[in-house]
RNA sequence: GCCGAUGUGGCUCAGUGGUAGAGCACUCGAUUCGUAAUCGAGCGGUCGCGGGUUCAAAUCCCGCCAUCGGCUCCA
């Protein structure tokens, strides 16, 4: 197994424009009594100022969240952004009156009384669903008050009128439902001081430099375009390369465990997601089917675009007559899927309609469960660790048992849940549960990572399957020669190559490990009568495999130098009358600067080596 | 899909009723240069698309598309 060497440190910004000043820690409201008290206090102020200005607003609820707060209204009109400075506005004059926070005790039916008095018809609705007595009520001043659990600041003016700002509108949904009534929430943020304040508009600002989105423009990795569609990215040469070097390095994994290859269609009749059960639980989610005539079209017979690969593997496995010595068996593929995602849900490369799944479906007896799902859940721990991707939570998505959106029995449910939870226990793996987020036909084991805009996104999953087998009528021999049922376990390391990616991107921030980059070294000539020199070491990196390629552009070197770490090309060489005499190479890396001359053949040396052994050079 | 914002040359952006601008990139010329931008000239835009108002629309109005921030939904 490979890992990569434990570097010390992300690779350092070398451009001024881009340094990392030294972060002081800013606290996330969960770590805070203070920040709690705060943001409770003004999302309160905030409330108050909007039933000022908007009279006709009636509250919801106004809780803090991780980086401020927010409060949401049911308003005739919608909250524009305009509207937000008015508001800030009103919000500094109560500050400023110094009204007192107090906090009031009250029995439920009075609460009851009180609330339909002011008329605010969602209040009730809290109080309906708060357990127990008595009910609190914090007043600002005498003129507003809400029902809350609190706690809050002792007086308005303890909110520093700096130290809070209102970020964005939006619509949410009543009990975030989207049956229920949209109101209008307003974002906002308070810190302690001023200079927090600043400094988390600077981490903001900071954090959008990282955005893949921003970064796989510049760096030339992947584009949409119009005509081809929403949520399709198409790669350019340097993004497929990326791509390309993954999908070898989980193959080369997979091979050494045992994985076999396979190749599907994209498509494939409807009749098969009727069998898997997708087209009654997942139709939404497709891509409408494709008729010949109508009368195809009206008896529903078609095709479509396939959402997931299982169906396709469960054909293959199905070919044959398996008996128990053929089991496990591990289908793998990158599969192609497209899914009709909700237009509103599209973004960048972590929400697309089409994309790539490191798929494969493992056929195990009963008894192999256990240990094969171990097994996944090593392969795609070790993946992880060698991309240096450390930061993400393991959660237990169940399903919940309300919700009509599964398939298959309670018993066949029960079991995969089981199974997947005796697994993270033997790991000790540290998990959450996620009530809800299993697929619909089996629970999963999921691997949840954050974008620069601290937004979760799922990446690695394990599930583990009863229904499929039984919907599909899965067999195999076993040694008493009775036909038994094996079990299912999907499984995707990456989850999907995009996502991946844009995680990846954001990650390194653009700088890529020299294995995964997409030019590994660039040939600086500082004139042009050096380019033939420049262009025969060239070659012979590229005879090693490395990818590598001279600036013909003719422009200074200093110009040479600015564009190459624009580029984030790991490995500079720059060639002048000095190194054509001594048959070596200035190296700058973007790591650690200017390393001097170097002989051309220990440069290659070290090249080949970091590249293959997923180092640094 | 819902709420809000945005859409001007390849990129970043200025222009808010009166004949489309800048920087970078690109092309050409000069310069032959040593660790984050050499100088000059040139090319390049149906101002997202469609409709409307107006003598006149990038600019005002309507519809659509796309992008961004949320909600809902999910790898």
């Amino acid at each position: 197994m490979k890992f990569m060497p434990a570097k010390e440190s992300v690779p350092s910004q070398a451009s001024p424009s881009e340094e990392p000043s030294e972060k002081s820690h800013l606290p996330k409201t969960s770590e805070s009594e203070s920040l709690k008290k705060i943001r409770h206090t003004t999302s309160h102020i905030m409330a108050m100022a909007v039933q000022k200005l908007f009279p006709k607003a009636q509250v919801t609820i106004g809780p803090w969240i991780e980086n401020g707060f927010y409060y949401d209204f049911d308003n005739p009109e919608p909250f524009t952004e305009k509207d937000l400075k008015a508001i800030r506005k009103e919000m500094i004059k109560i500050i400023n009156r110094k009204l007192p926070v107090i906090r009031e005790e009250v029995s439920r039916e009075e609460a009851e009384r009180r609330i339909k008095a002011i008329n605010e018809p969602y209040k009730l609705e809290i109080l309906a669903d708060i357990q127990g007595d008595p009910i609190t009520i914090y007043h600002l001043g005498d003129q507003w008050w809400d029902l809350c659990a609190g706690p809050h600041v002792e007086n308005t003016a303890d909110i520093h009128p700096d130290a809070f700002d209102l970020e964005s509108v939006a619509g949410a949904y009543w009990r975030g439902d989207e049956n229920k009534a949209q109101l209008q929430r307003i974002y906002g943020t308070a810190w302690e001081s001023p200079e927090q304040l600043a400094e988390y508009k600077r981490r903001k600002e900071e954090a959008l430099r990282r955005d893949h989105r921003k970064l796989g423009k510049e760096l030339g990795l992947f584009i949409f375009a119009d005509p081809v569609g929403p949520g399709l990215p198409l790669w350019t040469p340097k993004g497929t390369v990326v791509r390309s070097l993954l999908e070898d390095f989980l193959k080369q994994e997979q091979l050494k465990r045992g994985y076999l290859p396979v190749v599907t269609p994209h498509i494939a009749r409807v009749d098969l997601f009727k069998i898997s059960g997708h087209w009654q639980k997942y139709k939404e989610d497709m891509f409408p089917m494709m008729a010949e005539d109508e009368e195809s079209e009206q008896h529903e017979q078609g095709f479509v675009l396939k959402p997931m690969n299982c169906p396709f593997h469960i054909q293959i496995y199905k070919s044959e007559l398996r008996s128990y010595r053929d089991l496990p068996m591990r289908l793998a593929e990158f599969g192609t899927v497209y899914r009709f995602e909700q237009s509103g849900e599209l973004g960048g490369l972590t929400r697309v309609r089409g994309f790539t799944v490191d798929d494969s479906h493992l056929f195990v007896t009963p008894e192999q469960l256990d240990q094969e799902f171990l097994n996944v859940v090593d392969l795609i721990l070790s993946v992880f660790k060698s991309l240096q991707l450390k930061n993400f939570r393991a959660r237990l998505s169940f399903r919940d048992p309300d919700s009509d959106k599964y398939i298959g029995s309670d018993d066949a449910w029960d079991k995969a849940q089981s199974a997947i939870r005796r697994a993270v226990e033997t790991l000790g793996l540290p998990h959450f549960e996620g009530i809800g987020e299993a697929a619909f036909y089996g629970p999963k084991l999921d691997f949840i990572f954050q974008d620069v805009l601290d937004r979760e996104w799922q990446l690695g999953t394990v599930q583990v399957d009863y229904n499929l087998p039984e919907r599909f009528e899965l067999e195999y021999v076993a040694e008493d020669g009775t036909r038994k049922r094996p079990v299912m376990i999907h499984r995707a390391p990456f989850g999907s190559l995009e996502r991946l990616i844009g995680i990846l991107i954001e990650e390194y921030a653009g700088d890529f490990p020299l294995w995964l980059a997409p030019i590994q070294a660039r040939l600086l000539p500082v004139a042009e009568e050096f380019l033939p020199y420049a262009k025969q070491v060239v070659e012979q990196m590229q005879a090693l495999g490395l990818r590598a390629e001279v600036d013909t552009s003719g422009d200074r070197l200093g110009k040479l130098i600015r564009n190459a770490e624009k580029d984030k090309i790991p490995v500079m060489a720059v060639v002048g009358a000095k190194e054509v005499e001594s048959n070596a190479l200035s190296i700058r890396t973007r790591a650690s600067g200017e390393l001097g001359a170097i002989p051309v053949s220990e440069v290659l040396e070290r090249l080949k080596h970091a590249n293959e052994n997923y180092g640094q050079f």
